[in-house]
DNA sequence: TGACGAAGCGGACTGTGGTCCGTTAATGTC
DNA sequence: GACATTAACGGACCACAGTCCGCTTCGTCA
């Protein structure tokens, strides 16, 4: 027993974790994420599909763990960053500030954001990742004075799903800094009382 | 040639048509939507596959059209019905009444409501009922001197994504007529300028 | 170093949504 | 009523997500 408490993940299994993230990422660049399949990035990465399963749960776990980094470099920045996003500036324009970046996360991986908020029913809402835009939305909406922000916080996330941005931006051809300005619009005025 | 320019259904077609409506309809009240596959339909139906996926396209084509009649319903009451969903009382009071409609018709059916939604992805913006709603918002939202109608259409509409609605209701335990005078009260400051 | 327990492996297998295409029969014509 | 046309039928078939479980390998301890 080397460590106290949490078991250390075995070499095998990290060196497979690392294999599948990387298959995957290289499948998903040339191909798009639609026209890869589970059997895919098994042969590719060169494990069992079971390794796969076992580690990511399903599909959107699969792309949820791709995007991982990117989420948590995005809320160390709304944590401890410097302002609008991070602490110090006026909720409002925090509230702002957070629409446009995420909003740029968003975009710049959609197909698999899509995925990993649509693999399962109800997928979306049970993120830890949402929990945290949630947690932070609710947070900034009651700074501003506003009335039932845990209901407006659901709102302004409802209009980021991942879907309703493929959509505005791809069908709609809405360009991402106007809709981003646009939504931080709306968000001011859910920020209202 | 009886009929003009419009070819008439075929009389099997319509006749199969009426029995996956109604194996569909039983097996769903019966078993609950998730429990059911399309291979128990058809045979309940005691049609073929091919039968099934010709007329309904898919599963969300299926949940689609046992809800049609529903849709089309609140649709005329919408256009020709009584105030305020009708025409005649302030846009303000319209869209507020839509919103416990809508949210009526969705929590009766939630499953099957979500599985039209979510079946294929981005399902949900490409169904002509949504157009409507849509359409029926912008609308309401423009007479009320509303800012961006078009953006916040789509966020009220987000907000109701079955998917939401259910999580709402089911996940939070939040009673729908609370939920839907929450729902109304952002509608009214939706509609401010 | 050998042996043991358990975490991890991997691929055959299953369930289900959706497609394909040869066959059947409803409809309109003469 | 016989015939031609063609929409509609239906079930074998396919693809792909996800499961199962006997086997392997890792890490530990004596």
């Amino acid at each position: 027993m080397l460590e106290s408490g949490v078991v250390r993940e075995r070499a095998d299994a990290a060196r497979n974790r690392l294999r599948v993230l990387a298959a995957a990422e290289r499948l998903f660049a040339a191909r798009g994420v639609a026209a890869v399949t589970m059997d895919d990035i098994v042969a590719e990465a060169g494990v069992g599909k079971g390794t796969l399963y076992r580690r990511f749960g399903d599909k959107g776990g699969l792309a949820m763990a791709l995007l991982d980094e990117r989420e948590r470099e995005l809320q160390q920045r709304m944590l401890r960053g410097a302002a609008p996003l991070g602490p110090g500036a006026a909720p409002g324009a925090r509230l702002a500030a957070f629409v446009q970046a995420y909003l740029d996360l968003v975009v710049a991986q959609v197909d698999l954001v899509v995925l990993s908020e649509t693999s399962a029913p109800g997928a979306r809402l049970r993120t830890g990742a949402h929990a945290f835009w949630r947690q932070h939305c609710r947070y900034l909406l009651a700074e501003s004075g506003a009335a039932d922000p845990d209901l407006r916080a659901d709102l302004l996330l409802a209009a980021l799903a991942a879907e309703q941005i493929r959509h505005w931006v791809n069908d709609e051809q809405r360009i991402p800094a106007d809709l981003a300005e646009a939504l931080s619009n709306v968000a001011q005025l859910l920020a209202q009382p």
